[in-house]
DNA sequence: GAGGATGTTCGACGATTGTCGAACAAGGGT
DNA sequence: ACCCTTGTTCGACAATCGTCGAACATCCTC
């Protein structure tokens, strides 16, 4: 079964937005923009894990991330440099926890 | 009946995100963004007036618009500096066509 | 005041969404 | 071989969402 992650530029932005557009989800790519790769289990956000994957489902079929299995875990990493060449300035606003200004 | 315009930085990302992740929504954003007021009967997108007036309803809730009444009608406009303000980079993002490179 | 224009509100509807437990699949360790 | 761990998939369910027509409210102009 393929991972399923589209070219991101064949996403609709509505479609991006609305992965964002969710506080299980913002707090997954919250975590995955600290860098690096996250294995799912490591995701505690008070939901089931039938949830979570849903989640990272969505995630990905997004175009916002992508995975890689290893063993019985896989690996989410945020699919960063493409969302900053696509979408300027996007991941920084939705990200920062809170502009003080 | 007041309009009901939130303090923007009250309105939570997910809401602002929800509000742009709609087709219908984000072509009257993008209008909105060419500046100016515009009146809510000027958005002809191929749909009802009451699924019309919903959504100009939900993008006010969201924080996103401003809306004033003059006699029948009702003008809107884009709260775009208190958008780039909070969320630089948001709007541009979401707002360009396509990014050619 | 009657009539028309512009919007909003009120159900109603079908579709989508977020959530769960349970069942399933695949690997790793002992 | 067995079991445990890690995730995914499968219904199911309640809640929300986008949509509409119809009714209503307001204002403007004869």
């Amino acid at each position: 079964m393929e991972p399923h992650e589209p070219d991101l530029a064949a996403v609709p932005v509505t479609a991006v937005l609305a992965a964002l557009a969710d506080d299980v989800r913002l707090q997954i790519v919250r975590a995955l923009a600290e860098g690096g790769e996250h294995a799912c289990g490591t995701f505690e956000f008070g939901v089931s894990k039938a949830t979570r994957s849903h989640h990272l489902k969505v995630l990905r079929e997004a175009g916002l991330t992508r995975t890689r299995a290893a063993g019985t875990s896989r690996y989410v990493r945020l699919r960063r440099d493409e969302l900053d060449r696509l979408y300027p300035g996007l991941l920084d606003a939705v990200l920062t926890p809170r502009p003080p200004a």
